[in-house]
RNA sequence: CGCGGGAUGGAGCAGUCCGGUAGCUCGUCAGGCUCAUAACCUGAAGGUCGUUGGUUCAAAUCCAACUCCCGCAACCA
C-alpha cells in the first residue's frame, strides 16, 4: 500500500468572504497535495472553516443572524472558491459539525486525564478584539475609539476589567519538552527564521494558558462544566485530528501523525507551541512539519477593507484563468516569504511563461505535426542533438522540479522546469524543422517527435501547478490518464507503446491564449 | 531599549545559512527567423549588491555600529 502523506492548511475564520490570502495558502497545499500524488503517495487533504469564537457570534448578532446561519453561509463562499479554485480536497471539515465537538471533547478529556486541566479564576484586562488578556504592565495610555486616554492592549485594542471562571492548560509544564522538540527535530517549524522566532519565545517562559469562556456560548461544550465554551484556539487545532475520525481510531487514522501543516506566518506559534502542548498531554504522537508562509501584498501593501484594496480571488480566477492564477502564485514569490501581486504582475508573467513560451512551444510543436505528418508520429530514432534536448527536458522534469518541490521551493522548482521550456524553443530555432520539410522529410520527422516526447514530459511535471490546463495538453497528446504519474517520467517504453496504438495527434488550439489587462486597471 | 520583514542594474525579485568571475523575469536597444498565440531565437547596454568600520588572500554573503523603508487596531493567510 501507498505511503500515506496528510497536509492540512489552517481552518480559515469565515467572519467575512475569502481574499487573496485564503487563495494563497490553499493552492499552496494543493499543489503540495497534487504533487505527492503525483508521486505517489497515498495523500488526504484536508482544509474548511474554523466557526466558533466571540467574533463570529458578535457578526452574527451585527447582522441579525444566528451564528449557525452565518457560519453556513460564509463556509458556503469559501467551500464555492476552492472548488473553483480546483482544489483537490480530500476533507472540508467544518469545526460547527457534530464529530468535532465529539473529537475535541475527547482531546479535552485526555488532557485532563493527564493532569493539565485545572478550573481557576481569571482576573484581568481583556480585550474583546485581540479576545486576549492582558497584564497590567503590558498596558499602554493613549487615545481610546472616542478621544480620551484610556488604558489599551499593546495593540491599542481598547481592554476592560474582567473576571472569569476559567480553565487552565498547564502550558508551563511543557516549556522543556518543547524545547526539546525544537531541538531534536530542526524541521518541526519551517522555514528557519520562524523558528527561530519560536524558540525565542518559548525560552522566555511560558505561562498556563486559559482555555475556556463563560461570557458567551457560540463553541464548544467544556466536559463536565457546560457553561464554559472551549478557548477558540483549542478547538480550531483539533480540526486535524477529528478530520481523521479521532478519538476513534479507524480507516483515516493511518494518515496521522500530519506530514504538513501548512500555515500562516501569523499563527506559527499556536501551531508550534500551543498544539504539540495538547498532543503531548493527550498523549497523541505530534505532526511532522508546521511551515509558516508568508503573505501576499497589493502593490506591496496589506490588503485591508480600510484602504479598499481588497480583492475576491473568484475575480482573478474569471479574470485570468485559474490556472493562470495558479500559475502565478506560485511563481511569482519566493514560499515563506512575503511576496507582491498585482494585475499587470498576472498578466505579464501568464503571457510570457505560459503563453509564450510554453503554450506557444505547443502550438507549433503540434500544429507542425498535425500539418506536416498529418498527425501520424512514427518510429523514432534520435540523433546527439535530440538526445542532448530530451536529457536537459528529463533532468528538469525528473528531478530539478521534484527536488524544489519537496522542499517547497516552488518558484525554484518552476525556474527549473521554465529553463527546460526554454531549451525547447531553442531547439525548434536551431533545427528550424519548417526548412527541413523541404530538405529532409525525415529529419524534420526526428525533430518533431523529439519536441512531442518533450512536451509530454514537460507538462506532466508541471500538472501540481496548472492541472487543468497540462491535463488537457496530455490529452491532446494522447497520454492516458492513468500514465500521468511521475513514475512514468522514468518509463522509456511510452513511446512505442503510444505509436502503436496508431494514436494521431489532433489540430491543436492555444493552451494559454494571451491575456489582456482588464478595463479598469488600465485606467489606473 | 517592544517584535518582525526589507534595502542587489529602469521595475520586480533570487542569491546571503555552507565567503571565491553578480543571476533571473519584465523593460530598453540591435540583429535573426517566419513553424507558432504580433509568438520564438541571438547579442548588447545598464549594478562600486543601503552607509561606515572590522575579520579574511578574497565579503552581496561573516562580525559590529548606523541610516532609511514596510508590517504589527480592525477585516486578516
Amino acid at each position: 500500500m501507498a505511503d500515506p502523506y496528510y497536509i492540512t492548511t489552517a481552518i480559515h475564520y469565515p467572519n467575512g468572504k475569502p481574499h487573496i490570502g485564503h487563495a494563497y495558502e490553499t493552492v499552496a497545499a494543493d499543489v503540495i497535495a497534487r504533487f505527492q500524488r503525483l508521486m505517489g503517495r497515498d495523500v488526504r487533504f484536508q482544509t474548511g472553516t474554523d466557526e466558533h469564537g466571540l467574533k463570529m457570534a458578535r457578526k452574527a448578532e451585527e447582522q441579525g443572524k444566528t451564528p449557525r446561519a452565518l457560519a453556513d453561509e460564509m463556509s458556503g463562499h469559501f467551500r464555492d472558491l476552492f472548488d473553483r479554485l480546483n482544489i483537490s480536497y480530500d476533507r472540508y471539515i467544518r469545526t460547527t459539525e457534530p464529530e468535532h465537538h465529539t473529537a475535541s471533547q475527547a482531546l479535552w478529556r485526555a488532557m485532563e486525564a493527564n493532569g493539565d486541566l485545572y478550573l481557576d479564576r481569571y482576573e484581568g484586562w481583556y480585550s474583546v478584539r485581540d479576545e486576549a488578556f492582558y497584564d497590567e504592565k503590558e498596558l499602554i495610555v493613549g487615545p481610546g475609539e472616542n478621544g480620551a486616554e484610556e488604558k489599551l492592549s499593546p495593540q491599542g485594542t481598547p481592554v476592560e476589567w474582567t473576571v472569569e471562571e476559567s480553565w487552565f492548560f498547564r502550558l508551563s509544564a511543557y516549556q522543556d519538552r518543547l524545547l526539546d522538540l525544537y531541538n531534536s527535530q530542526p524541521d518541526f517549524i519551517q522555514p528557519g527564521s520562524r523558528r527561530n522566532e519560536v524558540m525565542r519565545f518559548v525560552e522566555g517562559g511560558l505561562r498556563d494558558l486559559s482555555v475556556s469562556r463563560t461570557s458567551f456560548d457560540w463553541g464548544v461544550k467544556v466536559p463536565g462544566a457546560e457553561d464554559h465554551v472551549m478557548y477558540v484556539w483549542v478547538d480550531a487545532l483539533t480540526n486535524y485530528i477529528s478530520g481523521l475520525g479521532y478519538p476513534e481510531e479507524g480507516a483515516e487514522w493511518k494518515y496521522w501523525p500530519a506530514d504538513l501543516h501548512l500555515i500562516g506566518k501569523d499563527i506559527v506559534r499556536f501551531h508550534t507551541v500551543y498544539w504539540p502542548a495538547f498532543l503531548m498531554s493527550a498523549g497523541v504522537a505530534l505532526p511532522k512539519q508546521v511551515y509558516g508562509h508568508g503573505f501576499l501584498l497589493n502593490r506591496g501593501q496589506k490588503e485591508s477593507k480600510s484602504l479598499g484594496n481588497v480583492t475576491d480571488p473568484m475575480v482573478l480566477a474569471d479574470q485570468f484563468g485559474v490556472d493562470a492564477l495558479r500559475y502565478f502564485l506560485m511563481r511569482e514569490i519566493a514560499f515563506g516569504q512575503d511576496g507582491s501581486y498585482s494585475p499587470e504582475a498576472i498578466v505579464t508573467r501568464a503571457n510570457a511563461e505560459l503563453a509564450n513560451s510554453f503554450g506557444n512551444l505547443a502550438q507549433r510543436t503540434l500544429s507542425m505535426i498535425a500539418k506536416n505528418l498529418d498527425g501520424d508520429l512514427g518510429a523514432y530514432e534520435p540523433s546527439g542533438d535530440d538526445k542532448a534536448l530530451l536529457t536537459t527536458v528529463q533532468d528538469a522534469c525528473r528531478d530539478g522540479l521534484p527536488d524544489q518541490f519537496e522542499k517547497l521551493a516552488f518558484s525554484v522548482g518552476i525556474d527549473a522546469w521554465m529553463k527546460a521550456v526554454y531549451a525547447c524553443n531553442q531547439y525548434v530555432d536551431e533545427q528550424a524543422p519548417w526548412a527541413l520539410k523541404k530538405t529532409d522529410p525525415d529529419r524534420m520527422r526526428t525533430v518533431l517527435q523529439t519536441l512531442f516526447i518533450a512536451l509530454r514530459d514537460l507538462a506532466i511535471a508541471i500538472q501540481p501547478v496548472i492541472p487543468e490546463k497540462a491535463g488537457h495538453l496530455l490529452t491532446m497528446l494522447g497520454i492516458a490518464e492513468s500514465a500521468r504519474s511521475y513514475k512514468e517520467l522514468a518509463d522509456e517504453g511510452w513511446y512505442g507503446a503510444l505509436i502503436a496504438t496508431g494514436y494521431r495527434v489532433p489540430k491543436p488550439d492555444p493552451l494559454f491564449p494571451r491575456l489582456e489587462l482588464p478595463e479598469a486597471e488600465e485606467a489606473n
